[in-house]
DNA sequence: TAAATTTATGCAATCGTTCCCGACGTTCTG
DNA sequence: CAGAACGTCGGGAACGATTGCATAAATTTA
C-alpha cells in the first residue's frame, strides 16, 4: 500500500496545480468542463482514492463513531450492534468497537483512547463497574457527542434510548401474579445499573398493584450479569432455601436467565411447577428451550439504530445541540410454558 | 472537541520550538533532561494528547484494522469479534466492523471503503454471496494485509485460520452411524463456502468408512444459511418426504441448526426418535433445548484472537511477508440427547 | 478603447506531527 | 590553541488534502 496515488501524482502527470485537480475532483463552478473531464478521466484511470486520514486532519472529523460495551458475544449487544452498524454504514461512517467486560478501568482506558479525537462521537452502555461518570463528563463538557443506550446514566444530560424497562418487568410480573405465583423472586444485574432499578420499579409496581407485598430477600443481585456462573448459582440456591420460598422468578438479565434455567435443570427441578420463570433475553431460541422460555425481549436492533441515529444527528448538527431526548422503546413478552403451570390451567392473563 | 491543545500550543507556552516538544515528548536522547522534564510536566498539565490522525498521515498507519463479517449478531461471529477484539486492544489497534449480510456487493463496497487507506490490514470472513475474489486480490496485491478466517478462500496466498470443519463433521457423523442411524441426511449452507464443502468432505469420509452409501438427495443446501425461515422449512419439508427418508441429519450452520429444530417441533415430530440432529452451532444454550442438542462447536475466541495475531504479525513485519499458514483448530464435541435415540439404548460411540 | 467583470488557474497556508539538517555553544583531543 | 566532537536546540519541509487569495487572460460593459 506504498505507492499509493495522490493528487499531487494527478498534478504532475497532467501538468496542473494541485489545487486545480482539487477543484476539479470536487467538481466546483471555477474549474473548467474541459479541464474537469481530463482531470476525471484520468483519476478513473489510475484509480485515484483520495486519503481520508489527510481529510480527517484537515476536516477535523474522522466519519467514525466508538461505540462501548461490556461485552459484543451477547445476544443483545450483537444485535444492538448491528443496528448501529446499518446506520452508520448507511450514513457514511466506520464503527469502532471496544469491549469494557464491564470493568470500570477498562471502560475508562477505552473511552479516553476512542476520544482523543479519533471518533466523532460516542454510543455508550454502561459498564456494571462504573462508579462516576467523571471520563463521560470531561469529554462531554469538551463538546464530544455521546448517545448512551441500555445501561444510561441520569446525571448526563444528552440523548439516551433504552428498552421500556419498567413496563417489561411490570408486565411480566402481573403476568405470573394473573398466573396464580404469589412469591415472585426476583434475580438481577449489578443493582446500580439503569436497567436493573428500572426492571426492579416495574416488578415492585406490579406487585403493589396486586396487593402483594414486597420482600427484600426475594431480591438478588448478581454482580456479574451471569458472568460468573457460581454467582447465580449461589443465589438461586440461596432463593430456594429462603423460608418464604418463591413461586417464581422475574430474571432481568440475558445471561442470568439462560444460566437460572441450566441450574434448576440440573438440580432436577421442573419449570414451572417448582419455580416458575420469566426472564429478560434477547435470545432467538427461547422458543426450544425446556421448557420455552416465557420472555421479555428488547428492540435491540432498532435501540442500536436510534442510538446512531441520533449520534450523528449531533455531531452533524451546525449548532450545539441543547435540547436532548430520552426514548424509551416497547419491549415484546412472549408467554411460554416457563410461566404457565401445567397441573392446574393458568388464569387469564387479561382480567 | 475544537480547542483541542497541540503541539503548537505547548511551544508557544514554553518558547520552545515545536521540533523540540515534539522530541521531549518523544523522549528523544538530543533533547537535555531539563527541558524535558519541563515539557513532559507542562504537557501533563494541560492534558496534552497527541493527535493520532496527524501521526497517521505522517506514519501512513492507522492503528486499526478492519473486519469484514456477513453477521454480527450470530454466536459464531460475535464470539470471534470478541476474540478480535481482545487481540487488536492489547495491541493499540482499533478495530472497525462491517457486515455483508451475504452480499456480494456489499463486501465489494466495505472492502475498498475500508482499505481506501484508513485501515492498517483486513480480517475477512468470505459472505455466501462472494463469486470472486477480484476485490481482494487487487488490495493483496497492493500490500494490503488480508487474514481469512471461518469462511476462506483457496485462491488467495496468505494467512487464514478456521476450524477442523473436515474432522468436526466428521466425528459427528460418525457419532450418529455408531448411534445406529442408517440414513444421514445432510443439510448445509452455501454450496461454494469452505465451510460446506469441508464439512461435507467430513461427512462423506465418515459414510465411506463405515460403508454407508452417499447419496445426492439427503444433501440440502439453504443458500441464506437459515437467515431465511422459508428456505430451511422447505428443505426440512423435502428431507422428510424422501422415498429413503433420512433418520439423522448433520446440519454445519448455526442458524440452520436452530431453525431444524424448530421446524421439527412444530411439525410435531420427535427429536431424535423421528429425526435425530447433530449441528454446528456456537450457541451457549444447547444443553438447554428440548431436547438438548448434539453440537459441534467452534473455537470462535481463539479463531478470532489468532487470525489478529498473524494479522498484526504481517502488519509489523519489517519485510515482506511471503511464508503463509492455514491453522485449523479443533472444534469441541459435545453429544446430547438430540442425537440418542430413547426407545433403543445407543450403542458405543468407540468401536 | 479603457475599465470592469468574469473565468480559469496557481500560490501558499493550513490541519498536527515528525524528522532531516543546520547552527549554535561547550568541551575534548592532539 | 585550532579543530573535532558533542550536546541542544530551531527552521522548515514533509504527510495529502482543501481553500482563501492573487493573478492572468478573456470577456463584457460603458
Amino acid at each position: 500500500m506504498h505507492e499509493s496515488i495522490t493528487i499531487k501524482d494527478i498534478a504532475k502527470a497532467l501538468g496542473f496545480s494541485t489545487s486545480t485537480v482539487s477543484r476539479a475532483l470536487r467538481d466546483s463552478h471555477e474549474i473548467s468542463a474541459e479541464t474537469k473531464r481530463i482531470v476525471l478521466e484520468y483519476a478513473e484511470k489510475i484509480n485515484y482514492q483520495p486519503n481520508p486520514i489527510a481529510l480527517s486532519l484537515k476536516e477535523r472529523k474522522s466519519h467514525s463513531i466508538g461505540v462501548v460495551v461490556c461485552e459484543v458475544a451477547n445476544n443483545f449487544f450483537s444485535q444492538a450492534i448491528s443496528g448501529i452498524e446499518s446506520i452508520a454504514y448507511s450514513r457514511g461512517y466506520h464503527v469502532i468497537l471496544s469491549q469494557t467486560h464491564e470493568s470500570f478501568e477498562r471502560e475508562i482506558v477505552n473511552v479516553n483512547h476512542l476520544a482523543s479525537r479519533s471518533v466523532d462521537g460516542l454510543l455508550v452502555s454502561l459498564s456494571s463497574g462504573t462508579i462516576n461518570l467523571d471520563h463521560f463528563k470531561k469529554l462531554h463538557d469538551k463538546g464530544l457527542p455521546i448517545v448512551f443506550f441500555d445501561r444510561i446514566p441520569k446525571e448526563i444530560n444528552t440523548h439516551k434510548v433504552a428498552s421500556n424497562n419498567f413496563e417489561g418487568a411490570f408486565k411480566a410480573t402481573e403476568h405470573l401474579i394473573n398466573s396464580g405465583f404469589k412469591t415472585i423472586a426476583h434475580l438481577a444485574n449489578a443493582a446500580h445499573l439503569s436497567i436493573s432499578t428500572e426492571r426492579l420499579a416495574g416488578y415492585k409496581a406490579a406487585l403493589e398493584k396486586h396487593q402483594l407485598t414486597f420482600t427484600e430477600d426475594l431480591i438478588k443481585y448478581c454482580g456479574h450479569g451471569g458472568m460468573v456462573f457460581e454467582e447465580v448459582e449461589t443465589a438461586v440456591k440461596e432463593l430456594l432455601h429462603l423460608k418464604n420460598k418463591p413461586d417464581a422468578v422475574l430474571i432481568t438479565s440475558d445471561r442470568l436467565s439462560t444460566c437460572c434455567l441450566t441450574i434448576l435443570n440440573h438440580l432436577g427441578l421442573s419449570v414451572p411447577d417448582d419455580l416458575a420463570i420469566a426472564g429478560f433475553t434477547n435470545s432467538n431460541t427461547a422458543e426450544l428451550f425446556n421448557p420455552p422460555l416465557t420472555t421479555i425481549r428488547q428492540p435491540a436492533f432498532k435501540i442500536g439504530q436510534l442510538a446512531t441515529e441520533k449520534l450523528i444527528s449531533i455531531i452533524e448538527s451546525k449548532y450545539p445541540v441543547t435540547e436532548f431526548t430520552t426514548q424509551l422503546l416497547d419491549t415484546e413478552f412472549s408467554i411460554r410454558s416457563s410461566s404457565v403451570l401445567s397441573r392446574k390451567p393458568a388464569l387469564p392473563d387479561v382480567f
